[in-house]
DNA sequence: GGCAGTCAAGTACGC
DNA sequence: GCGTACTTGACTGCC
């Protein structure tokens, strides 16, 4: 079990996810801001090692408008070294990675363009995890997308389009159940169809679980990830108090995942905290499971 | 330097 | 029909 938390870090006085206006757009701004948020990036990794979080989601903005139609920089070959040397440290490391493409990315929309776009995306995020040379357990992870008024038929385009993605996006995206549309229901049927794995958001399930209990829910998306896939990834959160249904939390309730750990017991996963206050609840949530056989049995040496 | 409006991209929902 | 939410700031022009 592995700990981590989403892109950003406020500890580490730096932002590894710069961007500029696309009215800015030059091959100098791209590549001067790209060196900065690669510098930005190896900064956070230290801190996580140093922290023992060896889990961390990259941002989309690594690289600003990398699947743009402007973007003509030659980006892999301009940073070879650089991805070469955060890769390498990664896997020195024995960190985890994954990648979480914005609500844009929309494999199931009926419009051509958003299709076209969202590929050219996903086949972004996938160059960037193989240039750092990581293996399928680096992830990419979506929602199903809209609805479009019929979901029968939203659900078989995207089966259908899955099937015809690039390879190595197909070996390393993965589907997320969401809080309004998609359950994890629906995702078990798709990746029936598909063999996607599902990666469960338990705070999401909360909302929108069709009367399946958290623990069925550990074991029914657990049985869709293969080993090559690297163990499952669960996503926390809890509800924000006093605000809308859904509103992730501030800061991370530790009774609560204090009996998370303890309920899901019987299942060894890695834990994205989808929290507001990332790196310091990350923190918290390390410290309450240090007791937990299943963290400790990675975080031995860090 | 400070401020407020705006930012590549989609969709659903509440008012 | 418009504003808002999603992982949310950060960039930009104007004063």
């Amino acid at each position: 079990m592995k700990i981590g938390y989403p892109c950003i870090n406020r500890t580490v006085k730096c932002c590894s996810a710069r961007t500029f206006r696309l009215s800015s757009y030059s091959e100098e701004r791209l590549i001067e801001t790209t060196a900065a948020n690669l510098m930005c990036l190896e900064k956070i990794l230290e801190f996580n090692r140093a922290k023992s979080i060896l889990f961390f989601r990259i941002t989309s903005d690594l690289i600003p408008f990398a699947s743009h139609p402007v973007c003509r920089v030659d980006w892999e070959m301009h940073f070879k070294s650089d991805f070469d040397r955060i890769g390498k440290m990664i896997r020195t490391y024995d960190m985890r990675i994954s990648m979480h493409p914005d609500q844009f990315v929309l494999l199931n929309s009926p419009k051509r363009e958003v299709l076209e776009n969202s590929i050219s995306e996903l086949k972004y995020h996938a160059k960037l995890l193989d240039l750092m040379g990581l293996d399928k357990s680096a992830k990419i992870q979506i929602h199903v997308g809209g609805v479009y008024g019929k979901k029968k038929e939203a659900m078989e385009r995207f089966i259908d389009r899955y099937k015809y993605l690039p390879e190595n996006v197909r070996e390393r995206l993965v589907i997320e159940n969401d809080e309004r549309l998609y359950s994890l229901v629906d995702c078990l049927s798709i990746h029936n169809s598909t063999g996607i794995p599902v990666l469960l958001d338990v705070f999401h399930h909360s909302i929108l679980g069709d009367g399946i209990t958290q623990l069925d829910s550990l074991k029914l998306s657990q049985r869709t990830w293969l080993p090559e896939d690297g163990i499952p990834v669960v996503d926390y959160s809890t509800q924000q108090g006093g605000a809308r249904k859904g509103k992730h939390t501030e800061s991370i309730d530790l009774e609560h995942f204090s009996d998370f750990l303890r309920v899901s017991s019987s299942y060894d996963f890695d834990i994205m905290l989808e929290i507001k206050d990332k790196e310091l609840s990350a923190q918290s949530a390390i410290r309450v499971a240090q007791t937990d056989e299943r963290f400790s049995r990675v975080t031995k040496g860090c």
